[in-house]
DNA sequence: TGATTACCTGATCTGCGGGTCAAAAATTGC
DNA sequence: GCAATTTTTGACCCGCAGATCAGGTAATCA
């Protein structure tokens, strides 16, 4: 089996982000979080040093699904397939690490007070990459001359909002928990938004 | 001059959400909320009973603003006309209300612990509204079947993203302040965008 | 001008939660 | 099987922030 230590850690991290996602970090107790991993206190702080560790950690651990999610814009040299590929990548965050996403964007709205600045540096490089890609298309007449910047932005805006703002999504449409379905649907209708508003017309 | 406690509360309420704003909840002492309205901090407890209370009174602030904007829903009997003026009038809570628009944002990223029953019926039934209003227009042919909860959910994210992760959207385009134009250029690709997409190919 | 009410304020209480510690128990490596 | 190390644990400490209070001062009105 994995070291207890590893095993500790990972059931820690896991439940910090839930808890953390749930109530915000400064809402958070390390003692909820000890009961819900049923561990006692100190182990937290045994395996994490100080609760900003443990959330610094958990903000970690997102970094890495939402880098790799911009990879289409450098597979494709094709905003049609790029942007499809694109949303379905960040509706599938969405879907698959709610817990994190939420975190993530909890932390982005109160000013990213606890993002370490390497974390930063690179999710605003990926971003200007992004930007530059559009740009580029643009100027090749691959798609029409909308605004990149705004462009990301609304695409980050409404795939996130399907983790960010769950309890609204369940409240309007009347649902537990979305479904499969659901999300197929929110990335079509965002795909279809996007391609409409920024393909040369036929 | 309006009377001192009509001035001492709008004061409170005002530093108030611009605290609960940056800060959230949890993490906002009333001492902070106190310091800088430039009062000592129990006169804040005798206008507020608690902090809860505060704010609740701050969440209540924002409510109106939001309800309003979903009018061009009910006044005008056209999709381009009434989608314009919705995500124009988003847009500018955004730009004129962004303390409130986060407050009431991490207050719905959390699942609404705080938020009073009757105001979560209120939007409910007003997004309904909406829903209706747009599934009759789709019915009678004045716009292409795309589903309205989706395309309410991508309205909602991408206009308030302008305030809700204001810090993410300075981050990228570099600048400290985003000015009319910036909004202005929002709102015209947000526009672009859901109107490519639902308004029928001519 | 005196009484009543509204408002202000320094000092204080209290509970809660982050963080620690020393010692026990379990694990590991030889 | 024994020493070294890792992990577990209950008890404890401490500071902070929400909340209160009692006594003061200022406004209001008769």
């Amino acid at each position: 089996m994995a070291s207890i230590r590893e095993r500790n850690r990972s059931i820690i991290l896991k439940v910090a982000s839930e808890e953390f996602a749930e109530k915000g970090f400064a809402a958070t107790k390390i003692i909820d979080i000890a009961n819900k991993a049923k561990l006692p206190k100190p182990n937290v702080y045994y395996y994490f040093k100080s609760k900003e560790n443990l959330y610094r950690s958990v903000l970690e651990s997102v970094v890495e699904p939402l880098l790799e999610a911009a990879e289409p814009f450098e597979h494709y040299d094709d905003p049609e397939t790029a942007l499809r590929q694109y949303i379905r990548a960040k509706i599938t965050i969405s879907q698959n690490h709610p817990d994190a996403s939420k975190v993530f964007a909890s932390e982005i709205m109160h000013g990213a007070p606890h993002l370490p600045q390497d974390i930063v540096d690179q999710l605003n490089n990926q971003a200007q990459e992004c930007i530059a890609r559009l740009e580029q298309w643009i100027e090749r007449g691959l798609m029409e001359p909308v605004n990149p910047r705004h462009l990301l932005f609304t695409i980050w805006a409404s795939t996130q909002t399907y983790a960010d703002f769950d309890w609204q999504i369940t409240s309007v449409t009347g649902k537990d928990k979305l479904d499969q379905q659901d999300y197929d649907d929110a990335a079509e209708l965002i795909t279809r938004l996007v391609l409409a508003g920024c393909l040369p017309r036929r």
